[in-house]
DNA sequence: CTCCAGGGATGAT
DNA sequence: ATCATCCATGGA
């Protein structure tokens, strides 16, 4: 298969990849194979090039966020020990565009998962309820709409491994699929709006919230706070402090990181869970 | 085997 | 408002 490449500077595509955004890439060969809403795509890097097929070079860029101004965003974080650390050790990572259901529905499922189980069940939600595609050789599944999943039972849900998220996904998507949620809608709502919205659906609080917000609705201040992050934030912004309340953690990273936690965010914790970072 | 994971909902202080 | 408990499942 010929592959269009198009520049991509700034950008290391493993590494975004591979911090915890998303779950369903898979290595072919010397590039990735997946999905980017319905379409099946390949995409492998070559310095500064993204060699590519299934989407077009706009769809690519819009997805990979190649348009946010990555070096001055660096810039602009905190420059503390921490941080510091932290960002030199993600360059390139930058924050996904992801279809909105795909990132909701998906978080739902993480609650007191490891990235790895995750992954298992974004992928057996797509094997046995998504669309089916072919990329240069390699079969990948679509993520399966709201209707679809509304129309699932929650022992299907269940054989997918969900366990009791299965109740609170598939609650969720009769929400979506009936337009009573309506996320294209929710896109015009200021972040405080649409973080109570969000958090009105089943399984969602205000963690995977903060995540729909950033890896789905552009909301580059969004900064989840997991419990790798809870633990960088007690140990590097509150050393030997007895107690930290979540209400303290969510004042500083507001306040301290500001238009900027969302990247913060992220760099803190890919380097916590890569970094080797004790 | 035990411990823990990109938490949320519910009910008791 | 904070705290405790339960919820399934599988990787480490």
């Amino acid at each position: 298969m010929r592959l269009a490449h198009i520049t991509a500077k700034d950008f290391d595509l493993a590494r975004s990849l591979d911090s915890g955004q998303v779950f369903h890439w898979e290595n072919r060969g010397a590039g990735y194979v997946g999905t980017i809403g319905a379409k099946a795509v390949y995409v492998e890097q070559l310095g500064e090039r993204l060699f590519f097929a299934g989407v077009t070079a706009k769809v690519l860029a819009r997805y990979f966020s190649l348009d946010h101004p990555l070096a001055e965003i660096c810039r602009a974080l905190p420059s503390d020990p921490a941080m510091t650390a932290a960002r030199d050790f993600c360059q390139g990572l930058r924050i996904i565009r992801q279809p909105r259901w795909e990132c909701l529905a998906t978080f739902i499922t993480s609650s007191m998962k490891q990235v790895a189980h995750i992954r298992q069940m974004s992928q057996a939600l797509r094997r046995r309820f998504g669309a089916r595609k072919t990329i240069s050789g390699s079969h990948v599944h679509a993520f399966p709409g709201p209707a679809r999943l509304a129309s699932a039972t929650e022992k299907e849900l269940r054989e997918c491994a969900l366990g009791y998220r299965a109740k609170n996904l598939l609650a969720t998507a009769r929400l979506v699929a009936s337009g009573e949620a309506n996320l294209e809608e929710w896109r015009s709502l200021p972040d405080d709006a649409l973080r109570s919205r969000l958090c009105e659906l089943p399984g969602v609080g205000a963690k995977v919230a903060n995540c729909v917000m950033l890896f789905a609705f552009e909301r580059l201040r969004a900064f989840p706070i997991d419990v790798w992050i809870e633990r960088v934030l007690k140990e590097k912004y509150f050393p030997r402090k007895r107690k930290v309340t979540p209400q303290q953690l969510r004042a500083f990273s507001e306040s301290y990181f500001g238009e900027q936690g969302g990247y913060a965010q992220q760099y803190l914790f890919h380097h916590a869970r890569k970094g080797g970072g004790r």
